[in-house]
DNA sequence: CCCTATCCATAAGCTCATCTAATGCTGTCT
DNA sequence: AGACAGCATTAGATGAGCTTATGGATAGGG
C-alpha cells in the first residue's frame, strides 16, 4: 500500500518500449524522439533502484523485474484503454472531413487509410481530395494535408516529412535506352505537369537548376493537367518523369520505377494543418497522432537515400 | 485498440480525487495544489470528451462515466502497485536514519511514526533524538527534521510548515490565577528553557517585542534545560510557558492546555533537509513524501488560527 | 578486416506543460 | 447575514522533459 506509484508517463514508455524490445520503434510509436524513450527508461530504473532492460549490443531484453512489470503494466493500461472504449461517449459515431490533394490521396494515403478505420471505428472518415482550395473557417474541412505551408494564424500546421523530387522511368523504359547522365535525358520524353505554379507539380528547371546542369531541354515532351497521370504515364514507360518523392516513393521501393542519377533535390514538405480550436476534438487529435505514425513509418520505410542508392 | 490513452499522470489524480470524493483533500494526498487537481481533472475531461465528476455546491459525484472509469483505474493501479511490491528489490529491507530535535520527535514525531511503518513495512526506521549536531556528510544520518534551515550548498531544504510561539497554561492553573492580558503574567510564574541559543528555545523576551508589551519580568521563573520539560511543567499546571506550536498544538487543541491572549508570533519553521545525492534513494524520496502529507494533514488538522480563537 | 549501419547513452539547451498563489464564485450552515 | 467550504480561473514562474547532435559499441556485409 504504502509505495509510491513511479511517473505513469514513465510506465507507458516502458510498457511500449517492452512491447517492440527496441527503443527506437518504441520512440515512433510514441511520436517522440529516440533519446526521449531512452531517458525515460533510465529514470524510471532510477526511480525503481533496479534495471528494467538488459541492454545487449543490438538487442534488448527485459531483465526479470522488468517481465513482471511490464505484464502487469501491459495489462493494466490495456484494462484502461478498455473501459474507455466501451464508455458510451465513445462509441459515438464521429465525423472527420480531410482534405488532401489529388495524387497525394490516392498515391500516398488511400493504400492504408483502411488502417486507420481498423484504429478508430468509430470515426467516419471522408477524405476530399480535389483541386480547390479547402475552406477551414466554416468547418467544411476538419483536416488538410498540403504541400508546403499556407501561413494562417489561427492554425496549426504540423511537419509531416520534407518532399524531395528525382527523375525517375519504368525499368521497361530503360532497357530501351540507357539514361546514364542528366544530358541522356535529351534521348527520350519528358513527362510535365501542366498546372500554372501547381502546388503539387514537378519541376524539371528547378531539378537542373539546383544541380547545375546545362544543355538539357526541359520543355519538351509530354504534359498533364493531373500529378497522377505523370506517374501513370511514367509507370507504362512513356517517359521520364520529375519524381515526387512522396507519390513515387512506393513504386520505387517495389522497382516499378527506378530513380535515375543518384540527385534528389529537397523540396519542401508535406504539412497538416487544422484550426487550433478544433485541436481538443477527439476525432481530429486522433487522426493527427495517426497520420504523424504513418509519417514517421513512411519516411523510415523509404528513406530517400536507401532509395536512390540501393542496388540493383 | 486505436483509443489513445489519456495522460497517465491525469489519471492518477483522477483516482485519488474520485477515492476522496474532494479535490482539496486528493490534492493534499497527493502533495499539490488544490488548483492542480482541478486543472487536472478539467483537461482530462476535456480530452475524454466527457464529464466524469458532478459538481455539487458541496459535494462531488462521479459521473456515471466517471464511475466505470474509476473502478477500471483504480484497479488497474492497485495491480501495478501490487506488482512493484512483489518484485524482489522491493522486498529488501532499507535503512533509513532520521535526525529531530528530541522534543520534537517526542511531541510531534512519535505519535504517529509508526503509521509510517505500517506504510512502508520494508524501511527500518531508526530515529536520533539527541541534542548533538546532525552529521550527514558521512550518512550517519541520512535525513534531518530541524527548526530553521542550516544553508548548505549540496543539501535540499524542504519547508515542512511554519512555526509559532505563544503562551499556553493548563485549564487547572486558570482556575487558580485569572490572566487576561500580558501584564497578567507577573502574577503567575513563567517557565523558561535554559540552553543558551537554543535551537529550539522558547523566547519569552521575543514573544513580548513582537507585540509591543511592556511592563512584564520576563526573567523570573522556573528555568529547564529540555523544551520537552517545559511543556510537562505546563502541563502540570507549574507555570504559563511560551509554547511552540509544533509542540503544544495538540494538547491545545484536547484542552489540556489553553492558549493566552489570542496572540502567536511566528517564529521561523519546521525544516526537513537531506544531502541532495540521497534525493533518489527509495527510503529517502518515501520519507520525504510521506512527512510532507503528515506536515500538510498537520497544518490543517491543528491550523494555528482555529486552535488560537477557538469558542471555549 | 575494414566500413557502414544499428541502436542506446549522453550532453546541452530550450520550450511548454504544469504548478503555485491569489482571487473569484456559489451555495450551505448557523 | 456572514463565515465557511470547496471548485474554477487567472497570471506568472519554473523545471521536467523534449529535441538535436554526438559518442560509443557491435554486428554484418563486401
Amino acid at each position: 500500500m504504502g509505495t509510491r506509484l513511479p511517473p505513469l508517463e514513465a510506465l507507458r514508455y516502458f510498457e511500449c518500449a517492452a512491447r517492440h524490445l527496441n527503443f527506437t520503434r518504441a520512440a515512433k510509436e510514441l511520436c517522440v524522439s529516440q533519446s526521449a524513450v531512452s531517458q525515460k527508461i533510465i529514470s524510471l530504473e532510477i526511480h525503481l533502484q533496479y534495471k528494467v532492460f538488459e541492454r545487449k549490443p543490438r538487442q534488448l531484453f527485459l531483465t526479470e523485474n522488468g517481465e513482471a512489470l511490464f505484464k502487469s503494466v501491459h495489462g493494466a493500461l490495456n484494462q484502461i484503454r478498455d473501459t474507455l472504449n466501451h464508455i458510451e461517449p465513445h462509441k459515438q459515431v464521429r465525423q472527420l472531413e480531410v482534405y488532401s490533394m489529388p495524387a497525394f490521396a490516392s498515391r500516398w494515403l488511400m493504400p492504408f487509410i483502411h488502417h486507420f478505420h481498423d484504429a478508430y471505428p468509430n470515426i467516419d472518415l471522408n477524405l476530399d481530395a480535389n483541386f480547390a482550395e479547402p475552406i477551414y473557417r466554416n468547418e467544411e474541412i476538419d483536416i488538410g494535408i498540403c504541400h508546403g505551408k499556407c501561413e494562417q494564424p489561427d492554425m496549426i500546421q504540423e511537419l509531416l516529412f520534407r518532399d524531395y523530387i528525382y527523375p525517375v522511368a519504368s525499368p521497361e523504359l530503360l532497357k530501351k535506352i540507357t539514361l546514364n547522365t542528366p544530358e541522356d535525358l535529351n534521348k527520350t520524353t519528358l513527362l510535365h505537369d501542366s498546372l500554372p505554379r501547381a502546388k503539387f507539380g514537378s519541376s524539371w528547371s528547378r531539378w537542373l537548376s539546383e544541380l547545375s546542369i546545362e544543355g538539357v531541354d526541359c520543355n519538351s515532351g509530354y504534359s498533364f493537367n493531373q500529378v497522377d497521370l505523370i506517374v501513370q504515364a511514367a509507370l507504362n514507360g512513356q517517359g521520364v518523369a520529375l519524381g515526387r518523392h512522396a507519390l513515387v516513393a512506393k513504386e520505387v521501393e517495389n522497382g516499378r520505377l527506378v530513380p535515375l542519377f543518384g540527385h534528389a533535390v529537397e523540396d519542401g514538405g508535406i504539412y497538416v494543418m487544422y484550426l487550433n480550436k478544433l485541436a481538443e476534438r477527439p476525432q481530429v487529435a486522433d487522426f493527427i497522432h495517426w497520420i504523424k505514425q504513418q509519417s514517421t513509418e513512411f519516411e523510415q520505410q523509404y528513406n530517400i537515400n536507401k532509395l536512390l542508392h540501393r542496388p540493383r
